[in-house]
DNA sequence: AAGATAGCCAACCGCTGTCGC
DNA sequence: AGCGACAGCGGTTGGCTATCT
């Protein structure tokens, strides 16, 4: 570890005074700062070249932007912060004038409040009554295991073809293309369960999938988020079966088919919900996922892996949004989040987090706007919470 | 008016990755 | 391959200021 380098030769620390700053100034503006040990030297400071480099980058630079954040910024900042994390340099890139110091700072001392107030758990963007629903899911769904085990009816056969059935014919589980590399042997009938194959199946992309149930649980918080409507996770207490629910009376309301029996196969209900789009006349939507039904038995089911095939993308929840394999991630912000691009910076004030948009999302994902609205915001949108979706099922980008 | 508290922000610290020797 | 120097990054700290009691 060592001591810090300012200790090396009674360097000075702390506040930097005017008279240094301007020799910092004077310095690198003629001959810029090459190797920063070296500037402290040639400059006359009594300072560590990283702290020169410091005050440099942060404050001194002449490109810098100062004073407060516009709203455009925060909304940006908040919304790059969905897709990077605490990457804060990389969100600094992409507000010019704008040092990563500065971001951090408004991060954790205005940004995480308002998102907070808001009902926004600013670490994860999810809302925070998910976040609850979640942790109910989660507890309820270790409880079932625990009653599965023990229950006869669920009596779990594994052939050599990761083909699973119940004895009873009440739950079966097709799994021919379930990942080699993955532990079936104790996989169980569980909402937990269900929830990895569901989501599996309905990631386009194909990269693994370490957290399936977080997936799902991302996912519909990303519903929730970013189209205002109140999709979340709960369990019926009478019989122990998750909810789906989407309830919203304001613009993106779905309504299915929730009468699921032993007989009728719900191929997805996801699919479902978004195979509607006549619906959306303010009532609620409530996918009951019964244990005994044959909701397994569905061929919508086939696991995103590798053999994922064009047929699985035609269940996308969001046919129009386009494969997010087929767009570079780097080039899409560069194209639409960067200011004086495709998308400027008042376009992005379409604010994620307010709790009203002007914006109406169609089920099959395509927009309603009240106002006439430009086809390159609509689709700026549409990726924004396409990507916004993925990220919060893969964590991050690489 | 004075002390306590909260918020903000510049700067520091420690770690990691990269590069050259 | 191993080492040291350096740059860069993210987390944390400390001091200043504003507000509250």
């Amino acid at each position: 570890m060592g001591r810090p380098c300012c200790y090396k030769k009674k360097l000075r620390k702390g506040l930097w005074c005017p008279e240094e700053d301007e020799k910092l100034i004077n310095h690198v503006t003629k001959y810029g700062h090459g190797c920063w040990s070296s500037v402290p030297k040639l400059a006359a400071l009594q300072r560590c070249g990283k702290s020169c480099r410091l005050r440099w980058i942060n404050y001194l630079r002449p490109d810098l932007k100062r004073g407060t954040f516009s709203q455009q910024e925060e909304n940006l900042i908040i919304q790059l912060h969905s897709l990077l994390g605490n990457k804060w340099s990389q969100i600094a890139s992409r507000l010019p004038g704008r040092t990563d110091n500065e971001i951090k700072n408004l991060w954790n001392s205005s940004i995480k409040k308002k998102l907070r107030q808001k009902g926004i758990d600013p670490n994860t963007h999810k809302l925070l009554s998910v976040i609850e629903n979640e942790e109910k899911v989660s507890a309820i769904s270790m409880n079932i295991e625990k009653v599965s085990e023990g229950s006869s009816e669920l009596n779990i056969i594994e052939d050599s073809n990761y083909r699973i059935k119940s004895k009873s014919s009440l739950v079966t589980m097709t799994m021919d293309n379930y990942p080699s590399n993955t532990t079936t042997s104790a996989a169980p009938l569980t909402h937990k369960f269900f929830l990895e194959r569901f989501v599996t199946t309905h990631e386009t992309s194909t990269a693994s999938c370490n957290k399936p149930l977080d997936q799902l649980t991302s996912y519909l918080s990303f519903e929730k988020l970013n189209y205002g409507s109140n999709i979340g996770l709960s369990i019926n207490s009478n019989t122990n079966n998750l909810l789906l629910n989407s309830k919203n009376s304001e613009m993106f309301t779905h309504q299915v088919n929730s009468s699921i029996t032993n007989d009728n196969i719900l191929t997805s209900p996801i699919a479902a919900i978004a195979s509607n789009d006549s619906m959306r006349n303010g009532s609620s939507t409530s996918i009951e996922l019964q244990r005994n039904s044959s909701f397994f038995d569905s061929n919508a089911f086939s696991w995103g892996t590798a053999d994922y095939d064009k047929s699985e993308k035609e269940v996308n929840i969001h046919p129009s949004v386009p494969d997010p394999d087929d767009i570079k991630w780097s080039e899409y912000l560069h194209t639409q989040l960067l200011p004086g691009n495709a998308i400027t910076n008042d376009q992005i004030t379409q604010d994620l987090y307010s709790a009203k948009s002007s914006i109406q999302f169609t089920t099959q994902g395509s927009l309603l706007q009240n106002q006439q609205q430009q086809p390159s915001l609509q689709t700026a949108n549409i990726y924004n919470k396409h990507y916004q979706r993925i990220s919060d099922s893969f964590g991050q980008f690489s």
